[in-house]
DNA sequence: ATAGGGTTAG
């Protein structure tokens, strides 16, 4: 489904425009500095080289074909600029997973990349991929063939069986991934707990615990179930919001002669957080210490992300408190947790005390909470110290979330310069590429700073850069472009609300 | 792939 949608909106983007040429915000950027630094002209970089075997593919000239492989094909083997591309691995994988929703031009490039090196080094991770491409497309005859070719060469690993069988269960298949199971010795596999455990683990995760339910009791005769068995089936319940069938499973893995883990009844707690029954969670908290089985980490991190989710920070420092009482070791992901929840309870020393002299790891996403935090209590420059700090450190990079809240104050200062002065520096000194969220936050804030030109603008970006805009963007863009004018703009958006299939509003 | 982050409100 979600397949067909992007297809879609690939296929009808391509129709709107001629090829994208892709200068990211380049426009936008010199426009609003003040001082237009020029931009040197980049090398043949990993980068520049992706762009040009991608602009070869999708260089059609307007018409509304939908492309095949062989055509991909070729036309990446008539292109001179493609023919001094130095195909890495590394390459051949950022392709492939660039066209993950387009298995034609996926095909398309790998028989190409075939054809490029008769002496291959190691084929089985682009093969892994274009066999998972194809599942998810629901192309499942070219997706068998691949395996058989893949059976021939004895190319199958269990990575390759994963993927095989997670794409059928995922697709509604779920017989074909148990018939992927009956045949694994013909792959050079094992069938043994591990094996039965990836399949069981499939089969819970697509969300078809019931059938997994029926496989273990038709192979349980032949191979033993472990504890991990359980915790799979624990969570399989759990995510299908039943319980009451978690609970009985753990006391099926009693019976099995083992004893649940913390794992198991962190997952457990977590879909009791889900439903916002805290009562149980407290209980089945107080259950785990009596049980010999005390919480870790992940399970207060997991109680904490829940309550903060439902604004009870307050309450969610108390489970912190809880934490450090019982002398569980904390881990970064906890103290993330704990900075988000101190920050949005309104306590900036405590988060920078935390920040500073207890956390011994941290990571991007601990500093853009802390970033995040500054620019919340309007201390900007605190913010923009600590994103030179990560510069200099070298510890983690900065990502799009970390430019968001710096963005947002921009914006309420009225600053736009220094808005494009960020948005080059993400683009061109970290290299980081808008993502849907960015660009739809950027063209809401530019309509209501009057500015919709560059709202457009950005808006235009996006459709090149095959990222769907929100119903709601394209309304509120609708509107400004009406107010000023600007006929062309108003066209164009009507017709991409037209022929695109929109990204629906979050929740 | 046996468990756990966040964002955007006047």
């Amino acid at each position: 489904m979600s397949r067909l949608i992007q297809n879609s909106i690939r296929n009808t983007l391509f129709r709107l425009k001629p090829p994208p040429s892709i200068t990211l915000s380049s426009t936008l950027t010199n426009n609003l500095s003040t001082s237009p630094e020029p931009s040197p002209e980049p090398p043949l970089d990993e980068t520049s080289q992706s762009s040009a075997i991608w602009n070869v593919i999708i260089g059609r000239a307007g018409d509304n074909r939908v492309v095949s492989e062989d055509e991909v094909f070729h036309r990446l083997s008539d292109d001179p600029l493609c023919k001094k591309v130095n195909l890495s691995d590394t390459l051949l994988h950022k392709l492939l997973h660039r066209f993950r929703d387009d298995w034609r031009s996926a095909l398309g490039v790998l028989k190409w990349a075939e054809s490029r090196k008769a002496h291959k080094n190691n084929p089985t991770e682009a093969y892994d991929t274009a066999v998972d491409i194809l599942g998810k497309a629901k192309k499942w005859d070219r997706m068998k063939e691949f395996v058989e070719k893949m059976r021939c060469d004895k190319a199958v690993t269990l990575n390759t069986v994963a993927k095989i069988m997670r794409r059928f269960a995922g697709g509604g298949e779920w017989e074909e991934a148990v018939r992927v199971f009956d045949r694994l010795n013909e792959f050079g596999l094992e069938k043994n707990t591990e094996t039965m455990n990836l399949l069981l683990d499939t089969l819970c995760k697509e969300k078809r615990a019931e059938q997994a339910r029926a496989v273990l009791l038709e192979l349980k005769a032949h191979i033993k179930p472990n504890a991990n068995t359980f915790n799979i089936f624990i969570h399989g319940w759990c995510k299908a919001n039943r319980v009451e069938e978690a609970l009985w499973t753990i006391q099926e893995m009693r019976g099995h002669g083992f004893r649940p883990c913390v794992i198991s009844y962190t997952t457990i707690i977590r879909c009791y957080c889900l439903q916002c029954n805290f009562i149980k969670v407290y209980e089945m908290l107080s259950e785990m210490e009596a049980n010999g089985c005390p919480p870790n980490s992940v399970t207060y991190t997991t109680i904490m992300s829940c309550l903060n989710a439902q604004k009870e920070f307050e309450e969610s420092l108390r489970v912190a408190t809880r934490m450090k009482r019982s002398g569980c070791e904390p881990d970064t992901l906890f103290y993330n947790c704990l900075i988000h929840t101190l920050a949005r309870a309104g306590r900036l020393e405590e988060a920078e005390r935390v920040f500073r002299d207890e956390m011994g790891s941290v990571n991007t996403s601990t500093y853009n909470s802390m970033i995040a935090m500054y620019c919340h209590h309007d201390e900007e420059d605190k913010a923009v110290e600590l994103l030179r700090e990560m510069e200099s450190l070298k510890v983690c990079e900065p990502d799009v979330h970390t430019y968001h809240p710096l963005l947002r104050s921009c914006f309420k200062r009225g600053d736009v310069v220094e808005v494009g002065r960020l948005l080059k520096e993400m683009v061109t000194k970290h290299h980081l590429s808008l993502d849907e969220s960015t660009y739809t936050f950027l063209i809401q804030r530019f309509c209501r700073a009057d500015m919709c030109e560059w709202a457009y603008c950005l808006f235009e970006e996006m459709i090149s850069q095959d990222i769907a805009p929100r119903h709601r963007t394209c309304l509120l863009l609708l509107e400004e472009v009406k107010k000023k004018s600007m006929l062309e703009s108003v066209e164009r958006i009507e017709h991409v609300m037209k022929t695109v299939k929109l990204t629906a509003p979050v929740k």
